[in-house]
RNA sequence: GGGUCUGUGGUCUAGUGGUUAUGACACCGCCCUUACACGGCGUUGAUCGAGGGUUCAAAUCCCUCCAGACCCA
């Protein structure tokens, strides 16, 4: 017996690991295999890849998306594209100012600037190390060569630009509005940050007396704020009510610096039902105060600083933190006599997504991305752009509707992109660095080349080396820009805007976003505004929103239910001899999960094919292991099998003497490739995946290698033409989901790796391709072909005979006489 | 409270009006047949979340309800 040329008896996680230990070690090979090369002449296909956040490990559910944005990379390649799949890590942002506040136990604004931001890099960058090397052992095949960080002068250079930009063409704009503010991390956040937890909260019920000497009682959880009280308000149709609108009410509480009463009016938001049906309207209790005051005219009050202290309005209140304030506030009413009643209720808050603080809404001059006017416009864009799955385009039409004020972008915060911007000493005046150069205004001055900008008309004075010495001494701007001002330029820098302006035309709009559905209406959103607002543009031509990696049960990972597993173990399980074993806290009670080995390989299989894009998949090591490693040893025994016989020294040429077996395969065989085609070009993974593994591990193996292994065994070149054949071929259209895999056994048996194959595999029997007779008779006898198969070894086990004994009194029926010769020596048919 | 999505054997899954509802894993039974026992073959197992409606015909379309996920207020 020949010896198969594939060593390992089996797959194993240890080969894989001596694979792709090889595929990845040396830099030049990588990079000619995936190093994005914009004049190849090929069609580009750029994949604006989610940098990742670097913060300690990586996410399973995460690790699952990038092997998908992954098989995508290398499908296009494989069809023939330019891919460039780009590979960068988001640094900017709270997250990171948090790990070191908590590392060292000190609060940022304690620490010198500069200090303060370099400690950040450094924590970050190892971080960022960790990262990547679980990106390599997963296979993806990004440009590691030209890794972007979003904190590094070259990306956070393009921000500045593009806000720039924004700004001369009127996008981007400096006003004093309520804005959500973090008081106790000190910035401002946007409308996309906020989140509501439930909380316990006193709710409160005041006298309060009118002028006129009528009494009546008030509801508030917020019974500090009553100094920047502007109203009270009634619901129009509230019949007990109607004698006291128009009057003048006083307020329960000293203040200073204001009127000490207020009007009663009516709006039609307050709700009769609730408490005693009467409002007290503040700057700014919540989003309802602010539609009050801004609908009838009212001027605010500021009452919380930028500390979260009350301010001087607050009278005896001043300077204590809201929620003392509250406490004192309520002490005082009671002994003043003006409390009735106090009721201990939960309510749902609005939180600071980041940092679970308790949002207040305050009066601030802060710098917006204009949104409301261009919402129309984005709709129409949307129209050129193709979702997966469509359905998933609905979570950003939700947000879309949903949106009503301006993006305030700046923020209060250290680690993050500054705002390139110079005051001139009156305030009048603004300086902005030239396109292409980063900037810190926060301690240093403009670049000679700046210009100078009029700050509220925008219109250009002259440059900053003519005018310098009119502008008197510089402000330059302290605060930061929202993280989301960075990444929502992230396809507009991977396709090459500013840096590969010849790139950039050919490569915008990007060719695809391939994302979680979790931050649509975050990171898609702001990006097509942005595109849109800068060149009125659709940002993509795909958008690609995956479901969300659950538990086994369903249910969110997360650090606080106990549920979440490990990507490396996951990974790492089965290399060495070790297994791996995941204790999963369950909705009933903690569940102990084995498997003995994984892998990325199969890790890939599994996500590829057990999940369809855009649904929340459950993460069970055990299953995958179960249901798809056994999948990767069938399909690498074929190819071991196929191995032991000679190659054929050209497999590109038809020998043109096949027998109808061989025909009948190759027919069956370019259907499946058809369909593994058009699924790799419709971004449709799980089609393309599911048709390889119920070919290879099915038809394949079961029926064509059965029908022709005498014939292999017998030096019949036919038979290994065709085996041959459709193993390269298959190995090479199924290298997007296991590349390590098929990269071994193509350059083993071939000598030329399917990961560097670069056009889908041509018809091996063009008298049997998809749309032909002679081809569609031969698969409309695949069913009954396989039928006799079943029936034939049926008959022998209920008669006790074994497979390769012969058998007498089966009748080949008359569809299947061309395969008369075949299926008797198979079946030993007497 | 509202919106969007999802709900198919024990588990996962295919299937957007038309024979007997697809396949995988698990279970059970048989088989070590010159690639593979980490395998092969075969059997069992689903009133398609519940109820109602439209239709000659419904897992598929419509309505109501239930459950879950995500988002919003």
């Amino acid at each position: 017996m020949p010896s198969p040329v594939l060593n390992d008896k089996r797959w194993s996680i240890d080969l894989e690991k001596r694979i792709q230990e090889a595929h990845t070690v040396d830099q030049q090979v990588y990079a000619r295999r995936y190093a994005f090369k914009p004049d190849s002449g090929k069609e580009l296909f750029v994949i604006d890849t989610p940098p990742p956040y670097p913060s300690g490990t990586w996410h399973i559910g995460a690790v699952a998306q990038y092997s998908m944005i992954d098989v995508i990379a290398r499908s296009q390649r494989l069809l023939g594209k330019e891919v460039f799949f780009p590979w960068g890590v988001d640094r900017n942002g709270i997250n990171i100012e948090f790990t070191v506040e908590k590392n060292t136990k000190r609060k940022m604004k304690t620490y010198d600037r500069a200090e303060f931001i370099d400690m950040c890099r450094e924590t970050i960058e190892t971080f960022t190390q960790a990262m990547r090397k679980t990106a390599k052992r997963v296979g993806l095949s990004c440009d590691y060569e030209r890794e972007y960080l979003t904190d590094s002068p070259e990306y956070r250079t393009v921000t500045q630009s593009i806000f720039i930009e924004l700004f001369k063409n009127g996008a981007i704009i400096e006003d004093l509005r309520p804005n959500i503010y973090d008081p106790v991390e000190g910035t401002t956040i946007a409308d996309a940050e906020v989140e509501r937890l439930s909380r316990k909260t006193r709710l409160v019920d005041i006298k309060w007396t009118c002028d006129d000497g009528t009494e009546i009682v008030i509801s508030t959880t917020r019974p500090e704020l009553i100094c920047a009280c502007g109203v009270v308000a009634v619901h129009p149709e509230d019949e007990r009510y109607t004698h006291l609108v128009g009057k003048t009410i006083q307020l329960p509480m000293p203040v200073d610096g204001r009127s000490t009463s207020v009007q009663i009016m009516t709006h039609s938001s307050v709700k009769s039902d609730f408490g005693s049906g009467v409002l007290m309207v503040c700057s700014f209790g919540d989003q309802n105060d602010v539609a009050v005051f801004r609908e009838l005219g009212l001027t605010p009050f500021q009452a919380i600083d930028l500390d979260g202290k009350l301010t001087d309005i607050a009278g005896p209140f001043a300077g204590m933190k809201v929620i003392d304030a509250r406490n004192a506030a309520i002490d005082y009413l009671e002994e003043q006599g003006k409390l009735v009643n106090v009721v201990e209720r939960e309510q749902e808050i609005p939180v600071s997504e980041r940092g679970k603080n308790p949002v207040e809404i305050i009066l601030l001059k802060e710098w917006y991305v204009r949104q409301t006017h261009a919402q129309d416009r984005i709709r129409e864009h949307l129209e050129d752009i193709e979702f997966h799955p469509p359905r998933n385009k609905q979570f950003l039409l939700d947000w879309m509707d949903n949106i009503s004020i301006d993006w305030p972008i700046s923020r209060r915060r250290w680690y993050h992109t500054e705002i390139p911007i110079w005051y001139s000493e009156n305030g009048e005046k603004i300086i902005v660095p030239p396109s292409g150069t980063y900037v810190q205004p926060w301690r240093e001055g403009p670049p000679k080349e700046s210009q100078v900008l009029d700050r509220t008309t925008r219109e250009l004075l002259g440059t900053f080396a003519d005018m310098e010495s009119e502008l008197g001494k510089l402000v330059g701007e302290e605060k930061v820009f929202d993280t989301w001002m960075d990444s929502s330029n992230s396809n507009l820098f991977v396709s090459g805007y500013l840096n590969h302006p010849e790139v950039f035309e050919r490569a915008f709009p990007t060719a695809l976003r391939p994302q979680g559905k979790e931050i649509v209406r975050t990171w898609l959103y702001y990006t097509l505004l942005k595109s849109n607002l800068l060149l009125d543009k659709p940002g993509f031509k795909h958008v690609w929103i995956d479901g969300l990696g659950m538990d086994p049960w369903g249910r969110k990972m997360s650090k606080s239910l106990g549920n979440g597993i490990d990507a490396d173990s996951v990974l790492e399980c089965g290399a060495g001899g070790r297994t791996g074993s995941w204790k999963v806290k369950g909705p009933d009670k903690t569940v102990s999960l084995r498997a003995n080995k994984i892998g990325s390989e199969c890790f890939r299989l599994w996500k590829a094919c057990d999940a369809q894009v855009g649904d929340d998949f459950h993460i069970n090591p055990e299953e995958i292991e179960k249901k798809y490693f056994g999948v990767l040893t069938k399909l690498f025994n074929v190819a071991r099998f196929a191995s032991q016989f000679e190659i054929p020294e050209d497999l590109d040429t038809n020998p043109g003497n096949l027998a109808v077996e061989d025909q009948w395969i190759l027919a069956e065989f370019d259907s499946t490739m058809n369909t593994v085609r058009q699924s790799w070009e419709k971004l449709d993974i799980y089609t393309a995946t599911q048709a390889l593994k119920t070919f290879g591990t099915g038809v394949l193996p079961s029926h064509y290698l059965e029908m022709v292994k005498s014939r292999l065994y017998d030096d019949d070149k036919s038979a290994a033409w065709t085996l041959h054949r459709i193993v390269r071929d298959f190995m090479s259209a199924f290298t997007p989901v296991c590349p390590f895999f098929t990269h071994h056994i193509s350059e083993t048996l071939y000598n030329r790796s399917a990961v560097d194959i670069d056009s889908f595999p041509e018809t091996a029997d063009a008298s049997v391709a998809l749309g032909t007779e002679e081809g569609d008779h031969l698969r409309n006898l695949s069913n009954l072909l396989q039928t006799f198969n079943g029936d034939t070894w049926s008959t022998k086990k209920e008669q006790g005979i074994s497979l390769n004994q012969p058998i007498s009194g089966l009748v080949i029926p008359e569809e299947l006489s061309k395969f008369t010769a075949i299926l008797t020596r198979m079946h030993h048919l007497e």
